[in-house]
DNA sequence: TCAAAACCGAGAGCAGTGCTCTTGACGGAG
DNA sequence: CTCCGTCAAGAGCACTGCTCTCGGTTTTGA
């Protein structure tokens, strides 16, 4: 165990070299980052990487997953800062988290959530990490639900076949979570999702400066949606 | 003229069919298509190619252009099927025919609005053709209105400085629109953007087996948000 | 303890990419 | 008919992901 554990640290520690280097270069290089040009950088021949990651997809993949994890920890450290009760608070506290970390990691961010990579299709380990963000948002409907606080406005209810669909989906998450409810906060996460696309891929009307109050208030429009209480 | 015309006639030809070509192993192999492949394609070799297209880059922007029309196309002429005054029903033929344009061209949709690509930045040809869809549902707001049928439910409005930004945004559209409708609007395109994304990208759930149903359900919730008129 | 097995880095090599440059042939314009 | 512009072709450069082999080191197990 001392001696092969010795071998065993430098290898994890070349492999989280790797990945540093990787993540630098994503950051300048887009997604298309170059396994030889790490090499490059880390003094190797780009023989020697393929030690250490199979593939560049795997590769790719890990940085995949350490992102999704970064940004998991930013949003439930955000939300987990906030008075449970305080629902529009948590709501805000995680959507802002969720842009302030796509602001700071724009590659990763496309990563994540721009367009796939032809050849490439995430494998299983990637959808754990993945779920997190939205996880949080469905426990800020849990909590609300459970202390009563949650009011829809009026307005179009799910119809068959989708009823049932939802229906399905919501009992998977939490027993009293309705399709309605549910279909308000996937808006939600959509909305987020679309809010932080539009400003880091650059489609946002440059005609808004104060994008933090623009994205304040959309997300606010969607707390609106959902039923979230104003805060007193 | 008539002897220099053949030469421009099948030079034109030749352009088109290039787009065509690398349109259709747009399809097949994403963003990441080879002048060598589209080349090899037409019986020509890769160096021919740059007689035709200065760069790959200018092959792509010609193929985004003629995306952004195509869809430009599908999405007006949706909306010009309906009713003026049919606002609710303008909203939803827009919206599914976005949705069903990127699900036929699902590459050329990631090329629009996945994430852009590392080293290109969008040449200004572009913005015109690109801003058609959001032009499309701004002017569902304009005919609602001029017909006094719109009246979006209670909720957060915008304040400063954000209520400055959106109400010049809205002026440089129209006059009658108000900041707060704006930004509802905007909620909505950007809702649609998300929607077909996560669709597309393979992020939807999958125990939502109807899919065309909780479009319409989500495109229906925004409805509501801006406040179109039910259908009667 | 000492040989066998596993691991590792370096290098060559293959097939592919975008792009440049030169060469030679063809066709329209004066 | 001669010139000039346009064209396809080919060679070549620098780059990519990836495979394989060759030595050298480290770890393991008998």
């Amino acid at each position: 165990m001392p001696a092969s554990s010795i071998r065993a640290r430098v290898r994890a520690e070349m492999i989280d070299e790797i990945k540093a280097v990787a993540r630098r270069h994503l950051a300048t290089d887009g997604a298309n980052l170059s396994l030889r040009a790490v090499a490059r950088d880390m003094g190797m021949v780009s023989s020697a990487i393929y030690r250490y990651f199979p593939s560049r997809d795997e590769l790719l993949t890990a940085l995949i997953i350490e992102a999704y994890d970064s940004l998991g920890d930013a949003v439930e450290a955000a939300d987990a800062d906030c008075e449970r009760l305080d629902l529009r608070g948590r709501w805000h506290a995680t959507c802002r988290a969720a842009r302030d970390w796509a602001l700071a990691h724009p590659a990763e961010y496309a990563l994540l959530y721009g367009s796939p990579v032809p050849g490439y299709a995430a494998p299983d380990d990637t959808i754990g990490p993945a779920q997190r963000p939205p996880l949080t948002l469905v426990g800020i409907l849990r909590d609300g639900l459970e202390a009563g606080r949650i009011d829809p406005p009026p307005g179009t209810e799910p119809a068959e076949p989708l009823r049932d669909d939802l229906a399905d989906l919501a009992q998977a998450f939490f027993p009293s979570l309705t399709g309605a409810l549910l279909a308000r906060g996937m808006a939600g996460w959509t909305q987020l999702f679309g809010l932080i696309s539009f400003e880091l891929f650059g489609r946002l009307n440059r005609t808004l400066p104060h994008r933090d109050a623009y994205f304040d208030h959309q997300t606010a429009l969607m707390a609106d949606l959902i039923g979230l209480p104003p805060a007193e």
